[in-house]
DNA sequence: TAGTCAATAGTTGTCCTACAACTAGTCTTC
DNA sequence: GAAGACTAGTTGTAGGACAACTATTGACTA
């Protein structure tokens, strides 16, 4: 099986690792939305694992509402066109999100410097004191046209130098994985704003419109690690939540 | 077992009221953020129910980042803050959101008619011609005061006469619980928009800055129920969401 | 003394088998 | 033709077992 969780070096777990490969089969299209995909039992046979473990991963699926299963019939592809897969509810970063809309992501660094924290991102990162963390300004780019102004500030308190000096000018979760402490979780909470101080060039809008998503990224381990403020110019992007019950 | 899943008449699953029940207790703090609580054996032998359940139960609140499950460890709550019970992953009323956060919810009825479909209706609910919709504009509102404005589209090709007669006043979502269609699904688009456009009073923002909440509400067979733009007045809601991987 | 390592008890992850509950058809009956 | 009984297939729950992992304790070593 050739997941994207093996990347993390096979570590993933045995649900995970099936959930993911459900997961890409249906986005390759394998069943039709509103196809009931193999039962339960014959998943298992053909993974070699138990129906627990098939089990689980789709309960997974389901809650990323990318099934329906529904109790003595089968489990269904649920239709939501491209939607589910470009959500927010998964935690991605800019740039994968953007390759997977199918642009060319980007990044345009005007600031990446080290410096005392502030108050504010003390306690959003649950700092002791005015550690040193690594501040960037960047324009997220999508086919080189800019769709967001991002300022990001990053606990580098027990990460290696070399790791910090890669995140000056390349992605941000890409360095964290190498480490493998990439984020698992964030609380992002969104605003609209108009603000004549953020961006610049002139790609800024003129109405001076903005979408905030202010979030907290958390390690597995549940630590703080990047406090970000993306603002996101409107009509450049699609904010789609999956809500379920 | 009293849990709010009991409402629908004790047919939610088994999984399900034990998850509802344990979210409860966690909510009620129960156990402080960051603290162990009991174990899959434990609660399944407390529960009287088969440790399966238990784990479905819990897993279903780990997706939600209520609480972290360790290998080998144990299961541990979360520190969210009081952020979670209003995330909006979760889908809810507007007027159990409100609830939950401590205030008295309330609805102001601007208009309410029945017309047929526009174009764009047709297309978010999937209707085959102009069929007659039911249309509702609404303040929304948080102790008396206004926080959002609501335009509702909702489908009643299949609902009963005296169910639409009982939307024209009070909760789409309890008039829709009685009949067991209470959605369970809902599409959701975001945008910062800024417009003269919306709503009315004295109440309405001096900038004309709104958050508009955009989504498409999906029965339990997939079918869509409800179309409805809500624009938040900025400042007076907080939209959270967690994001997961 | 301080540090390393092995043993151990406790917990979650996975497996197996069985049966209950439910769904969607088919067939029978009237 | 319509209503109801029957049935094969599927998901939901149960119980017991063991594997994999974690955190702590205690023994041993330098």
């Amino acid at each position: 099986m050739n997941t994207s969780a093996d990347q993390f070096g096979g570590r993933a777990s045995l649900t995970r690792r099936i959930s993911d490969d459900i997961r890409r089969r249906i986005l390759a299209k394998e069943w039709a939305p509103g196809e009931k995909i193999h039962s339960e039992s014959e998943l298992s046979t053909t993974y070699k694992v138990s129906r627990v473990t098939v089990r689980t991963a789709l309960k997974t699926l389901e809650y990323q509402g990318l099934v329906d299963i529904r109790h003595g019939s089968g489990t269904y592809v649920n239709d939501f066109g491209r939607s589910i897969p470009t959500g927010l509810n998964e935690l991605r970063s800019m740039s994968e999100t953007i390759s997977e809309l199918g642009y060319e992501p980007g990044m345009e660094y005007k600031v990446a410097t080290i410096r005392p924290a502030t108050e504010t991102e003390i306690d959003k990162l649950g700092l002791d004191s005015a550690d040193p963390i690594l501040y960037l300004e960047r324009a997220v780019l999508a086919d080189g046209k800019a769709v967001a102004f991002s300022y990001d500030t990053i606990n580098i308190s027990s990460l290696p130098e070399q790791v910090v000096e890669e995140m000056k000018r390349g992605s941000v979760f890409a360095s964290l994985d190498t480490i493998n402490s990439r984020p698992i979780r964030a609380l992002a909470e969104v605003d609209a704003v108009i603000s004549k101080e953020i961006g610049w060039g002139d790609e800024r809008p003129a109405n001076n419109l903005f979408l905030l998503l202010q979030q907290v990224h958390y390690a597995g381990d549940g630590e703080p690690i990047m406090y970000s403020k993306t603002y996101f110019m409107e009509g450049r992007f699609q904010f789609l939540i999956l809500r379920t019950r």
